[in-house]
DNA sequence: GTATGCTTTCGGC
DNA sequence: TTACGGCCGAAAGCATAC
């Protein structure tokens, strides 16, 4: 039987800021993605549990979390991404040493595989997890929360029960019991779409999911899904922790100062975050083969225009005319006002080549030892 | 009809 | 009453080949 943690950092990004800054500790903290449109204009990130207890929520306008603040002290700070990111680093790098296998999923959540470390024994995993979150907290003065159970699916709801600095664990004979009765989107990965879905049929908690058979749930959801859920409401869930691949896309967004029509204006906006790819490019030394661009309407609806080349790119510089063309199009089919626009490149040069390095390596290797 | 691979949209953080 | 970021990976949607 494995022993799987999941981990996850308490409000992350606010956490990091209380840290670094005492004076704010127990007031209303909210780190904030400011647009540069309006004073106020943009979105909350993250806020401490201060500014939850009035109602704040991530993703919401920065002018409605103000109001429901009017009448209190509240710190709103500028993200600093770059800076959480090394905080990200370091932390990660503590809970690897922690683990037989690792994963790292979101800035500020990873699971590991603690199977061995615990010898299978579900209280030496919770005197582990205590472990885990003493020494992080005695490195970077920074809480998390742990969920424990047999499998990641459990352990990821295990950890979202005691917050912040909870520990919550999961083991095999409760599992039923627990699952009962959640709401069926608990599950992640079952969203608004699917769980209104199964509303409809009468179903509201992963209790009533169980009712429902195999055959039944593939016919209405599609034989993945149907699957995924049928075993989502027994616990069951047999992907392995593994070591996070190489990301898969670069992608920068950003909100234009009014929203506009004018191709020129656009492609104006993009060419900065042009640059930024191009570097990012650079760094990891990787090319491209898709590109798309990002259009979001003024009623926030998202559209992407994408190309695919055969020959791996090395720069946007190499496509910037096509960049251009892609914008054209588009604004000639869909002419709602846009407010926000953004460039992605994915399709990052192919695993043969790679595999080809290695080979080349191996030749090399060969060559030398004879 | 279904498997596969690509493009677009969705949704979590 | 409305207000509204930037990133990523996954799901959904679509086209094509058989």
């Amino acid at each position: 039987m494995k022993v799987i943690f999941h981990v996850d950092f308490d409000y992350f990004y606010a956490q990091i800021e209380e840290r670094d800054n005492p004076n704010l500790k127990g007031k209303p903290v909210l780190v904030c993605v400011y647009s540069g449109r309006s004073p106020d204009s943009g979105v909350v990130a993250t806020a401490n549990y201060e500014a939850r207890k009035y109602g704040v929520k991530s993703g919401e306008p920065i002018i409605l979390a103000k109001n429901k603040l009017k009448n209190t002290p509240a710190f709103f700070l500028p993200v600093r991404k770059n800076y959480y990111n090394f905080i990200s680093d370091e932390v990660m790098g503590i809970l690897k040493s922690y683990a037989g296998f690792f994963q790292q999923t979101s800035i500020d959540e990873a699971y590991m595989d603690v199977t061995r470390r615990v010898k299978s024994d579900f209280s030496n995993a919770y005197n582990y997890a205590k472990q885990i979150q003493n020494e992080v907290f005695r490195r970077t003065r920074l809480t998390c929360s742990i969920g424990i159970s047999i499998n990641k699916l459990l352990a990821k709801i295990a950890s979202g029960v005691k917050k912040p600095k909870g520990i919550t664990v999961i083991k095999p004979e409760e599992i039923y019991a627990f699952l009962e009765p959640l709401p069926i989107n608990a599950i992640p990965g079952i969203g608004v779409k699917t769980s209104m879905k199964l509303k409809q049929l009468g179903y509201n908690t992963i209790g009533d999911l169980r009712k429902i058979s195999l055959r039944e749930l593939t016919e209405i959801f599609g034989s993945k899904l149907g699957v995924f859920i049928y075993n989502s409401a027994r616990g069951v869930d047999t992907s392995p922790v593994k070591e996070k691949e190489a990301p898969g896309q670069f992608s920068k967004i950003k909100t234009l100062k009014e929203d506009s029509l004018n191709p020129d204006i656009l492609y104006e906006n993009l060419k900065p975050l042009m640059r930024e790819i191009d570097d990012k490019l650079k760094k990891y030394n990787f090319k491209f083969k898709s590109f798309a661009v990002i259009f979001i309407t003024t009623n926030l609806k998202t559209y992407t225009r994408s190309k695919t080349h055969i020959i791996p790119q090395k720069s946007i510089q190499e496509i910037k005319l096509e960049v251009k063309k892609l914008i054209k199009d588009f604004l000639n089919t869909e002419q709602s006002l846009i407010r926000r626009i953004g460039l992605k490149v994915y399709n990052f040069e192919s695993d043969k080549s790679e595999q080809q390095t290695t080979l080349q390596l191996f030749i090399k290797k060969f060559n030398n030892s004879i």
